[in-house]
DNA sequence: AAATATTAGTTGATATATCAATTATTGATT
DNA sequence: AATCAATAATTGATATATCAACTAATATTT
């Protein structure tokens, strides 16, 4: 049995929780009392207005029970409303209040200095290449049997 | 606001995810009722005897928290028994048990035919690029303030 | 139009993540 | 030796992940 630590994806798991954990933290020094994944949804709500809950999960990738266990939060701390799709009345509409857009734009702004700060040093064709070949092992997981 | 979707680090999350969603997958598949994760605690136990519980959340990269209750769970599916170290009474010593032996070695070959199909098409030295860069990141994220 | 299938979202159960507080034990200081 | 500091592990509270079962509404089929 080879070593745990001597393989890519030990690599990968590593880097992605210790940039997690990394990003959260500045984010909570700044003052703000939200996680990284809150503000992806209150993101991509800002982004996609009329999006669903369920094309957040594909954005986000996440699970469906998670998006509405996060959304119940961020409305009870008054960065979303909630109401019933008038059109389609299985679907919700979600809205970013007004504390819920500054605190995306704000929180944006740190987002922006933590992936500087995390890719440093790193240049644009490392970064291409990288992304390449993450996506190559994306497919690969995707496609296999 | 540039889109959520096409920097790095979305890209290394979704990567992440695929990853463990795909290699959880197929040891289910085979018929192990085990985690990814409690698997890799398995692992580091039969390969470092001795080790300490301590030890083992800085090697799988998660909070000693974590790991007392992962080990609870290992302990009630009869992987592992926890003893109390003869000389230094704060520690364990954990010790799988003949199902844990075997589930660990099981598994293991799983993983590795995850690993392959992961990386399939990926030759020798992109993975060492990618490694390298991951390892960049990863001290970029420690060191900075 | 009635039956059936699909879709959007919620809920329950259980596992894990994270932080802070706590216990028990050992090590260091004086 | 008594006090204080450090260490190993546990526990509590809350957030998230995952799967399966479920509800309600809409779409499709016959």
């Amino acid at each position: 049995m080879e070593k745990l630590n001597n393989t890519l994806l030990y690599t990968l798991d590593k880097c992605f929780r210790t940039y997690n954990q990394f990003a959260q933290r500045n984010v909570r020094k700044a003052g703000y009392d939200i996680t990284i994944d809150q503000w992806l949804i209150l993101k991509s709500v800002a982004e996609n207005p009329n999006i669903t809950q369920n094309d957040i999960s594909k954005i986000v990738f996440k699970d469906n029970a998670s998006i509405t266990r996060i959304i119940q939060l961020l409305i009870k701390q008054d960065f979303l409303t909630r109401e019933i799709h008038p059109s389609d009345r299985r679907r919700v509409n979600l809205t970013l209040t007004e504390t819920g857009k500054k605190i995306t734009i704000d929180v944006n702004e740190i987002a922006l200095q933590n992936r500087a700060a995390a890719l440093k040093g790193i240049d644009e064709e490392s970064i291409k290449l990288m992304r390449d070949l993450l996506q190559k092992v994306i497919g690969n997981c995707n496609n296999g049997s």
